[in-house]
DNA sequence: ATTTCAATGTATCATTATGACACAATAAAA
DNA sequence: TTTTATTGTGTCATAATGATACATTGAAAT
């Protein structure tokens, strides 16, 4: 049982490298609400960020694809690199999680040569990747430390594994920076939506009420929409149009950009 | 002399964590040009950014403002964590540069223990930072590996040692992106400056000729300059303006932002 | 069947921003 | 005194923006 354990898990960290990992932060959208995906840890009131190691021979940026793989089932998601924490004290509590989490084994399990234990108990430092997913495309799959997984409020968030709340913090400033000079989304909506919808992601993102009309007309003035037919079923109003995303329009707006211009 | 030398660089390493370096690409602005401060190796015909290791009890951030600060003398300048570089072929380079480099040492010399040479002959991961110094104000200190330095035209640039050439030109990529939604230059410009010297910087860092008087007009409206004296000196032509910046303002603008908004 | 309700698509309009260009002013050189 | 280059400012047509208005239209309520 204990043999097993650490005979995997050193297995996995002798192809690893030391010292470096990855944490993804994947923002996801449902219920009007914008949310990232977290994983419970076994047994402990924890929560944290998918994450994962770097292998040997294995690009950083391959590692964010394979992590993300590894717990949504998705390859073709917005990936970006957005920051590397890097403070001295981040990982401290490495330790104090890992002697809670294997309390009833001895110090010789835990500390012994080319151990697991001893492998993560150091300072490490990580690289934060933003994602957006299509919640409803994701088939999550906790890894092994994780007994379970949630989409939850990025507003309304629980205290997380080491310094998790900063990292998702900043990957939020840098979604609402990347807003201002790229149009993201089309990972976020679904196939049709309307423009409704657009809205209040925005909103959600921004956190702050948009004027509808406006709103939609600059919108389509950015002319990577294509306008779908009437939309029929819905609630005691005007049915409203549906669009979708004229991919190519979509992505060179994506490499051209929005914004001030000198 | 050999002793010398490995007994320093051993020491060196053993307060350093083993597999990150951060490497900062340091934009300077002279004559027109916008240019980023190189350093050349000792004997050979090889150029790179200056960078440096981590040490174990020091945040990431700190040590690019302790490696700025080497090399430049200068605390307070404008820096910015951008990327960091994880391919797994990035630092392949280094056993090779070393191999020449110390060609006249022993296999022994080179690979004995708690080595210098075999510590850096590994996999490297790099931050990069991004940082904008005023080139008549930092007192270049070249380090051990270096003879001397050159602030070089980034438009100009010979090949780098390993993925430096990459890394300019995310941050040059970067840089230009930031120009959208924050003023830069007030790092880059001297304390009194006149309307053609930030158009003239401006078009160093985006490569593009602008329209002067609609700039001089955009720039005027970001309301983040103090108008001063006219300037006396000069040349055959009715006398411009100076401008300084009004530092709050001006840094109000960096934290608000300018750019699209929705 | 008619009315009510809520959200949609589109329009209006005053204000501001933008790009292109014009031109008198002026410091120094010819 | 004239020439030259660059500056500060102005004009003007066009486009973008923010605030608001309103007729339209599905479905629910009466």
């Amino acid at each position: 049982m204990k043999d097993e354990f650490f005979k995997s898990m050193n297995a996995v960290i002798s192809k690893c490298l030391p010292g470096n990992s990855i944490d993804c932060v994947v923002f996801g959208y449902e219920n009007y609400q914008l949310k990232t995906l977290l994983l419970k840890w076994k047994q402990e009131d924890l929560w944290s960020l998918p994450g994962g190691f770097i292998y040997l021979d294995e690009d950083l940026d391959a590692a964010a694809v394979r992590v993300l793989k590894e717990r949504t089932g998705v390859t073709s998601m917005f990936l970006d690199q957005f920051y590397t924490f890097g403070e001295k004290e981040r990982s401290k509590m490495n330790s104090k999680i890992i002697s809670a989490r294997f309390s009833n084994y001895t110090q010789q399990d835990l500390f012994g040569k080319n151990n697991f234990v001893e492998w993560i108990d150091k300072r490490f430092i990580t690289t934060g990747y933003l994602a957006l997913a299509n919640i409803e495309k994701t088939l999550v799959n906790p890894d092994v430390f994780s007994e379970k997984y949630a989409w939850v409020n990025v507003h309304n968030l629980p205290e997380l594994l080491l310094d998790h709340n900063k990292i998702i913090e900043r990957a939020l400033h840098q979604l609402r920076i990347q807003l201002n000079y790229m149009p993201i989304g089309i990972s976020l909506l679904p196939e049709k939506f309307t423009m409704q919808d657009v809205q209040k992601l925005y909103e959600a993102i921004l956190q702050k009420p948009l004027e509808r009309s406006n709103f939609q007309r600059k919108m389509l003035k950015l002319d990577i929409f294509k306008r779908e037919e009437k939309q029929l079923t819905g609630a005691a109003n005007k049915a409203p149009y549906l669009y979708s995303f004229n991919k190519e329009k979509y992505n060179e707006l994506l490499t051209r950009g929005i914004g001030f211009n000198y």
